[in-house]
RNA sequence: GCCGCUGUAGCUCAGUGGUAGAGCGCACCCUUGGUAAGGGUGAGGUCACGGGUUCAAAUCCCGUCAGCGGCUCCA
């Protein structure tokens, strides 16, 4: 006798058990038609569930015209649509594909799969799929959930001799995979096979009727028919890992969206499109802001004249709040010797991400008249490397500190590294003279260029590069000092956002794992710091996440982290709280008590690097940069050559204020011109002929309004835009 | 690094076995025009690079390099 509950607080008493379709049909028939699923006390069920106790029901619908689609709703589709794209898959291509994994996504969907050797899944298919998509779709074949006992799932499973559906199943019942050994099995249960009671249960769906028409191993909800897909598409194909492990099964994923609507898919598609047209890439090319050139190297940003005008003037920007807070400039250069890495831990562990060594001319002279190779000599390089990281003095057998690992007499290979980061060099900065608790915190700042092997498929425009520069600072502290510096550093970040108008964005403090111990420093530091970061960032007054196990091993971190046009994300500004650092380095201040403590390290960066956060502001703007940051703040345009002479004056106005101006004195009509300023996002236009030249006027026009603001005396129209670039304001102000 | 796709003029792209194309941009000429593209003429290409198949390759095949979308990674 379930007494059913529904969303505005009515309650319904049925005398057996009914299926939430009944329950829809019971309150109308418009409601049943356009249900699709429900939630049972929460969770998102089949339409067909049977409920047979109280609960809380909620039925998912269709929306109407013109009404939003839910989220559930949407989900149902997308995850209906995942099992109508895998059977047109293995319609199109073959049987023989193993489906692995197919869940929905935040757009759509994917499916992961095994594609047997000698065959493939390549976009000319697509169209193929696609039509035997449509096809499911109008079959309206209903989605047919049916449940097996473990023991007779699994034997089903491993007889069809799909080892991807077997891991999902001893998964879903809690067992540890008999098929899957990979480096992330770990997260299976303790339960042991035998331990499984075979009153568990399997359900799987049968796009149709069981036994006959295609069918998966599924855990569900989905819509009730294939008819109810509104709109479904597949997308694109990339490789992924079983259990995103690469030592593991290499896969196909074909990525898929469903929509309600035709009209819904066609929007989604449309807005992708016009998303690209902001990719930093595209106007990054489009108004010449940088290059990279294939003979430079891929991943190696190359600042063009107009991008490098945005840069310097966010570093100048940034370096006036360093002094206010009291930071000092330094300069260090991109390479370091191979000593200095070896102690800082870079060498040879992050080898695999770093520039390969730079290895001396003497050393490279001696290997070359030995006859040594290449592969010869990264292996003694190496060599010293392998010892290094056993740890273990060779003679004595004894474990020593990073340095002291090499043997006097090891026939070392001398070299250098590209520098992957700036703190050594700070480190030995700070280490060069002693310290007082009185000087604490040093605060040394620096635009470091760092270089990092970052892999090749990862490049990605001015966001993931090979070499960039960091407005990177290390801070040398004392414990007590920790809060106040880095609710400084995060006053400097929001300080940077609120001037660029950037409120998306959202905030990730990393803590500790509990269940680790692979952390530096007390337990007692790590508290205090942590609640210094988590203080810090309530300060923000936006919302953030604690993220356990996400802090490094010398310390809890916060990151500002961003997405992009086609909605991924990328971290920019980062403060972390290092323990370790100053251990390594052996650094130290001498304290009231006359004696020598330990400094601690906050390592920042607000804009993260400056080719990364200027490939974020160019399509925070769309190009359309505020005018202090704008490479040309004014273009000039004469009516007519009658009027170059006057529009020179003003140009030299213009630039004796120190505004960035050029002036177009082509011979195209003045309508022309100003829809090439347009094009190119120029902040204001000085329209001048002879009316405006008699008058000492200019005809001013600002970026993105459709017709001109009208005249201004030339001096007024000066001094209000060098207000206006002065306060770093983010909108255009100018005003006859 | 992995999977798929792509690489033709400075840019955006057409060209699918038979003499390399368009628009924009650029140069020059005409036009001297008051608010989102006036007109004409012209220059510009080892069709990413290296091999192969073929009487013949931008086009088909193999390899390399680079770009794009994902995966993995990101001290």
């Amino acid at each position: 006798m379930p007494t059913i509950t529904l969303p505005n607080g009515d309650k319904k008493v049925f005398d057996k058990s009914v299926s939430a379709a009944d329950v829809a049909a019971s309150i109308g028939a418009g409601l049943a038609k356009a249900a699709i699923g429900c939630k049972v006390d929460g969770e998102l069920r089949d339409l067909s569930s049977v409920l047979d106790k109280d609960c809380a029901l909620a039925i998912v619908t269709m929306p109407k015209p013109g009404q939003a689609v839910s989220a559930d709703a949407l989900y149902l589709m997308r995850h209906s649509a995942a099992h109508v794209m895998a059977e047109a898959i293995q319609d199109v291509i073959g049987k023989d594909v193993q489906l692995a994994y197919g869940p929905p996504t935040e757009n759509g969907f994917f499916y992961d799969m095994f594609v047997p050797a000698g065959k493939k899944i390549s976009t000319e298919q697509f169209a193929a799929i696609d039509k035997r998509m449509g096809e499911i779709i109008a079959e309206n074949r209903p989605f047919s959930r049916y449940e097996v006992g473990s023991q007779e799932g699994l034997s089903k499973l491993k007889a069809e001799g799909n080892k991807y559906k077997v891991d999902n199943a001893e998964r879903a019942l809690g067992m540890p995979s008999s098929v899957y050994h990979g480096k992330k099995a770990a997260f299976a249960s303790g339960n042991s096979a035998a331990g499984v009671d075979n009153a568990a249960k399997l359900s799987f769906y049968a796009t149709g009727a069981p036994g006959k028409n295609w069918e998966d191993l599924c855990r569900g909800p989905h819509v009730p028919t294939t008819g109810r897909i509104g709109a479904a598409k597949v997308m694109s194909l990339a490789s992924s890992y079983w259990h995103g492990d690469e030592d593991s099964d290499r896969l196909m994923r074909v990525y898929g969206t469903a929509f309600a609507t035709q009209a819904d898919l066609d929007e989604f598609l449309k807005q992708k499109e016009e998303a690209s047209k902001r990719d930093h890439r595209v106007i990054g090319k489009h108004l010449r802001l940088f290059h990279i050139d294939e003979d430079v190297g891929q991943g190696l940003i190359l600042w063009t004249p107009r991008g490098s005008i945005v840069r310097k003037e966010l570093q100048t920007f940034i370096a006036a709040e360093l002094r206010k807070q009291g930071y000092t400039e330094v300069f260090t250069p991109h390479i370091g010797r191979l000593e200095l890495y070896k102690t800082s831990g870079h060498f040879p562990y992050y080898k695999d991400s770093q520039f390969a060594p730079i290895i001396e001319r003497d050393a490279l002279a001696a290997l070359s008249a030995s006859g040594c190779t290449c592969a010869e000599m990264m292996n003694r390089v190496e060599g010293v490397a392998e010892r290094l990281a056993r740890g273990i003095n060779e003679r004595s057998g004894k474990e020593v500190i990073a340095k002291d690992r090499i043997m006097p007499d090891d026939k070392l290979v001398e070299g250098f590294m590209l520098k992957p980061m700036n703190c050594p060099h700070h480190a030995k900065i700070f280490a060069s003279s002693p310290h007082s608790y009185r000087d604490m915190p040093v605060r040394l700042a620096e635009f470091g260029t760092v270089y990092r092997w970052e892999q090749s498929g990862e490049l990605n425009g001015m966001t993931r590069v090979r070499g960039f520069t960091q407005d990177d600072a290390h801070l040398f502290c004392t414990e007590d000092q920790i809060p106040a510096e880095v609710q400084g550093c995060l006053s400097l970040v929001k300080t940077i956002f609120a001037t660029l108008g950037m409120k998306d964005y959202r905030v990730r403090v990393g803590l500790r794992d509990p269940n680790a111990d692979k952390y530096t420093g007390s337990k007692e530091n790590w508290d205090k710091a942590e609640a210094a970061c988590i203080a810090a960032a309530e300060s923000l007054g936006v919302s953030f996440s604690r993220e356990p196990g996400e802090a490094a091993f010398y310390g809890p971190k916060i990151d500002f982290v961003v997405k992009d046009v086609i909605g991924r994300e990328w971290q920019l500004g980062t403060v972390q709280v290092d323990y370790n650092m100053a251990i390594r380095f052996d650094l130290s201040y001498i304290g009231s008590d006359n004696r020598p403590h330990r400094p601690v390290v906050i390592h920042r960066a607000p804009f993260g690097s400056m080719e990364r956060f200027c490939g974020v502001l160019i399509e925070h703007f769309a190009g359309a940069f505020p005018a202090w940051l704008s490479p040309e703040q004014v273009r000039v345009l004469p009516i007519s050559d009658k009027s170059n002479e006057y529009a020179q004056k003003v140009l030299a106005a213009l630039q004796a204020a120190d505004v960035r101006a050029a002036i177009d004195d082509s011979n195209d009509r003045v309508q022309a011109k100003i829809k090439i300023a347009a094009d190119e996002k120029i902040p204001y236009m000085a329209i001048v002929g002879p009316r405006d030249a008699e008058a000492g006027m200019v005809s001013v026009r600002a970026r993105g309004v459709e017709k001109d603001l009208g005249g201004m005396a030339l001096d007024a129209f000066v001094s209000s835009l060098k207000s206006e670039i002065k306060d770093r304001r983010a909108e255009l102000g100018v005003k006859p």
